[in-house]
DNA sequence: TAAAGCAACTTGTACAAACAAGCGAGACCA
DNA sequence: TGGTCTCGCTTGTTTGTACAAGTTGCTTTA
């Protein structure tokens, strides 16, 4: 582990147990520095890491403010449904309801980098927590990784982490869209809501490391069983609202 | 404008305006340093703002990759309804329905960093987005701020702008829970839609620069009014997923 | 008494240098 | 032909230094 990461790992630490409660100011880099044997470019690296986590307030001249305390998740925890469950003491389940191939539309030829009308995989998976049925996956695939999809089990826990093993294919980057929506007649009787009942959709589409769109999927939760919890700041953010559709 | 914010721009600039398409490879940063005349430390913080932005992906030993190509809105226009529609070229309106002091409840206490029971000012806005009704507001003040809200013109666009003219307040921190839920009866009448319906709801608590606890609110948009964008990926992200509640 | 200004402190920016670690392509070998 | 290895390239980490810029509290001044 590099060292600013110890060094960040080390304050996460006492953020969290509270040796710096919220409000209190955090040490200087000076203070930091000599403490931890370190540079000073070597703590304001570490220092950064709490800042972009939102558990760390900075500004030029004044010293750093605790914000939170609560631990947040890795990106992995985010992305595989299946190890995000694990890590919060939750037991995921999926099943595969439905998967053929069909040509991509406009939309999704766009979304994937692929030329229209080439063909895509489509899968749609119906997550449990805890046995709970929670969420409803419609994911399209790229032709290029669909046959490591089709030779998943169907009642795959982690399909991400599936896809690692197989053919070492990494989820790197994602983006994700935001909104509620009524749940259709499909979703209402495999969510077991009513029709027209509140969902918490997620449209996203994720890509490999080397920057190659792997998938894009429309995850569809039932209201009250996830929550999206996002830190920012006037300086730094990754979150956008965006007008109508 | 510090040296790595102008180069920041400049690439960002060439990747919006195709130079750098999706999926290309950015230049080195040897050559972006001797191209700006910049040390190599200064160009890594220049491309350290795209890459917290989303728009490139980078991982070590490989050249960086372009992953998107659309500008991201600032935090500003994330949390004043009113200037993030001016800037995506909407018209914002707001109107205050309600607006009484109360005992805190110990949630909002915690929540405010307050004592239990200490009085705050709860406001209910209906804010409209070119002329539709699209969002209630339901905000909760701490009592220091109060005099300076109750003040505030009821029709007032921008609540944090005119803070700040008011009393020089910056909301610089905040914390978002984002989930669906029913329209309530009021909720349902203001925004003009059936009861049970679903919006997308945006909980929110806003900090001072300070790390003081100045907001919290319980925002509910009319479905398809709105949605929420995220980029992230495997390092740096500030999402979480949440269970239940 | 209140405003203005100064001084110490703290974080932000920029440069330079050296080494570590991962990637990719071509060379090499079985 | 197919796998392995090596080497050059590129990004990641760390240290050290110097100065810029914002904050805060104290002092001075009107």
């Amino acid at each position: 582990m590099a060292r600013y990461e110890h060094i960040a790992g080390e304050l996460r630490d006492a953020i969290v147990r509270g040796d710096y409660p919220i409000g209190a100011q955090l040490p200087t880099e000076a203070e930091l520095a000599s403490r931890f044997n370190a540079a000073r470019g070597t703590v304001r690296q570490a220092v950064a890491v709490l800042v972009a986590e939102g558990l760390v307030g900075t500004r030029q001249g004044a010293r750093r403010i605790v914000l939170g305390s609560e631990r947040s998740q890795s990106f992995a925890e985010l992305h595989s449904f299946a190890q995000w469950a694990r890590s919060v003491g939750h037991q995921a389940g999926g099943l595969v309801l439905d998967s053929h191939r069909r040509p991509s539309t406009p939309s999704e030829a766009v979304r994937l980098a692929i030329t229209p009308g080439e063909e895509v995989l489509v899968v749609v998976r119906l997550r449990r927590l805890d046995g709970e049925p929670v969420l409803v996956e419609r994911t399209v695939y790229a032709s290029w990784i669909a046959p490591a999809v089709e030779k998943l089990d169907p009642a795959c826990e982690s399909v991400t982490q599936e896809l690692y093993e197989a053919v070492g294919l990494v989820f790197a980057y994602g983006e994700h869209l935001i909104d509620a929506v009524a749940a259709g007649a499909e979703d209402a009787r495999l969510l077991g809501v009513r029709r027209g009942s509140p969902l918490l959709r997620q449209r996203r589409t994720t890509t490999s490391q080397e920057g190659r769109p792997v998938e894009c999927s429309d995850d569809r939760y039932r209201a009250g069983s996830v929550t999206f919890s996002i830190r920012n700041s006037t300086t730094a953010n990754s979150l956008v609202r965006r007008a109508g559709d």
